[in-house]
DNA sequence: AAGATTTCCAACTGAACGGTTGTAATCGAA
DNA sequence: TTCGATTACAACCGTTCAGTTGGAAATCTT
């Protein structure tokens, strides 16, 4: 059979993906990795280097599939509350990026911070952002980010934190629900503060979406 | 010397809590924790069990303190918002409590949600948490307080993507101050708006703080 | 088709790891 | 002061881990 490089390295990452995703860093096995991938332990090191440069490329990777996967659309609060509700769907679906977000901060704090090519990913992030809410301050805008992704991340680590309070006798999928319709008009309440805070943007403040659409 | 049983126990609680509070269950090593309490390890088999058996008995202690030290105060979306401000600096202070409440998500995600010790826990304090805001439903009350644990919780394990999103020439003491901010103001919000939903609770929304506290 | 290069893997290494055991020191009670 | 029970520890055990090595099979180059 002929080799094909593209392939295992493809078979390796996403072993590695639902490895680290699943157990962490430390918990994660870099034997268990190449066995899911039907592929030696090997390869790993020619091509992806240590464990930890491993789960960069892993956590990267997912990154920017996530951005792709959910563009910001349109503008004013209505529109970021329905980015975020995207969001959470897509977290839902896949669980793999909360897991992986903070298993970083959990276990690579330090050291995540100063990636300079997550920097820039967040800045491209930030600035996207902004444009879904005109005229808003940029520290602004990057702390309603952060309220965003904390809640919309947050939740599928902390399912079990949502059963406890809430009540393990509502369905799972009524929960969700209630979160999601929660998380969005949380964002929506606090775009529309913000837009108040902002220059020129005393009046009423709902129902700002005419501006063209950023992405998508 | 003379044995001193609750000693020994003591430092091997206080060190494990800061094992697992570092490295998670997966990645706390039980001779670091003997080592750093300066007792042997085969004391923790005897005193706690196995491993998870410890980290269980770590959180399960530090909640139990944590609910102590913050009590809610109060009521009225102000009452609400001074809460998760004071939970937010306690959790600053002592950042042991969200490490371990996502290490548990993401390493025990089910087996927690299976615990009856827990659940009760979770129970009183959305009990209490309801008394801050008389005749919002109980339902309403368990999301608000999901967010605010989520939000107050979120921050410290997440640090580096507050540096990454706001900006890392910001200084962190000006970041935590502005997310403080941020919380307080949003659950300032939701509360009201959680009041404003309530039954007979469709007057402006604000400034209710007149009951009497509930505890403290 | 010969030689150099790359892909791949079985087997190995050395250092942890969680957990146990055998035994000595100390204590409480008779 | 004897004696069983408890506390403590050093040494150990079997297993598992991340990472390496030496060499075979496949591919590329000339």
């Amino acid at each position: 059979m002929a080799w094909d490089v593209e392939r295992t390295k493809r078979l390796l990452l996403d072993a590695a993906t639902a490895e680290f995703s699943e157990h962490g860093l430390a918990g994660a096995r870099i034997d268990r990795i190449a066995a899911n991938a039907g592929v030696n332990k090997e390869r790993i090191y020619q091509y992806f280097g240590k464990k930890d440069e491993l789960f960069a490329t892993v956590l990267g990777t997912q990154l920017r599939s996530t951005m792709d996967a959910v563009p910001m659309i349109g503008a004013g609060p209505a529109a970021a509350g329905d980015y975020a509700g995207r969001l959470f769907d897509h977290h839902i679906a896949e669980a793999t990026i909360p897991r992986l977000v903070f298993w970083e901060g959990l276990e690579r704090g330090e050291s995540a911070a100063a990636d300079a090519a997550r920097a820039e990913y967040h800045r491209v992030k930030v600035e996207g952002f902004q444009k879904l809410l005109p005229g808003v301050d940029r520290r602004d805008a990057a702390e309603l980010l952060l309220t965003i992704v904390t809640l919309v991340n947050a939740w599928p680590v902390l399912g079990h934190l949502d059963a406890l309070l809430v009540g393990a006798d509502d369905a799972a999928a009524d929960r969700r629900a209630a979160r999601r319709a929660s998380i969005v008009q949380t964002v929506e309440l606090l775009a529309e503060a913000a837009l108040r805070r902002s220059p020129g943007g005393d009046r009423s403040g709902a129902d700002r979406r005419d501006p063209p659409g950023v992405q998508g």
